[in-house]
DNA sequence: CTCTAATTGATACTTGATATCAATAAATGT
DNA sequence: ACATTTATTGATATCAAGTATCAATTAGAG
């Protein structure tokens, strides 16, 4: 009943489709092998141009079964399109490059903790959270010889 | 040189404006006007809806000002329009309700520190962060009247 | 009251994403 | 292997959110 899980944790993308009675086509293969042979977060628009002889909106819609499927997290960016990412076994947050869009992903036992006491704040039932942490990543923080470094 | 604070804690937003040098007109007074009447967060579009006279794209440069002024937070719902709240001066994060729509916020100090000790995890310098919290609001709750409350 | 630069808003456009639907392909039964 | 059924595809149209354009208007300084 659980969707496969191949050896990095991540969930295979094909069988999330698989399970949940979808059929097994070129189109959506064609999908899934991009998004793994991808290591960073990417956009539909990022799809659809490395894809060229599939549809938009194959392409559109294999995202959205495998965000249903939760073999894919959805990064809702502040401006522009989402990002997406593989989901991992572990729950995790992720990390975006305000410089670059880079995303990378952390996790911490300590934010699980912090929600449960939250619980007596929150006036309802917790059913999920998202945490984004915005940074400058290590590349960008190289480009910018230390500007801005000094002054406070 | 900081933006003017009322007594709720919250920036005002008019004087937000015009702390950066921007001219005091009644479109923008009308904008400003209707986000203080508003309890709640709101979209673009509701604004848009509820101010006939004022044209969207003035709807629109004038929620971009307030939010580059950060008399506004900008909150990314996972799919539609992104949804605005007034900033309160105290950091904050919010509750959103799956079900309704209803955003909350609310302010927690382990949060903050969850931060600091992510610091070391994280290869790069943190910027900001986001954090929202998905909920069943307590409203919500008493619409759905038991169901799934007993079976695990 | 005049002048100048900022502002406005109708409109057209851009972008991201979904709906439509005839043509195609996958699974199933015989 | 073949016929039948049903899911899937993708070109196209459409939708929604938001931005760019630009002539007409207005705020504020002098």
């Amino acid at each position: 009943m659980a969707a496969s899980i191949v050896e990095s944790g991540s969930i295979d993308l094909s069988n999330a489709l698989e399970d949940r009675g979808l059929r097994r086509t070129a189109a959506r293969s064609a999908v899934t092998g991009r998004i793994e042979q991808l290591n960073d977060a990417f956009t539909a628009e990022n799809l659809c141009r490395d894809l060229p002889d599939v549809g938009r909106a194959t392409v559109y819609r294999t995202i959205r079964h495998l965000v249903d499927a939760g073999a894919l997290c959805k990064l809702p960016i502040l401006d522009g399109a989402p990002m997406y990412s593989i989901a991992r076994v572990d729950h995790h947050h992720h990390t975006i490059c305000v410089r670059c869009g880079a995303v990378g992903e952390f996790r911490h036992s300590t934010v699980e903790r912090v929600l449960r006491s939250l619980e007596k704040e929150i006036d309802g039932d917790i059913v999920g959270h998202r945490m984004e942490i915005f940074i400058t990543c290590r590349a960008c923080l190289g480009d910018q010889h230390a500007i801005k470094k000094t002054s406070r």
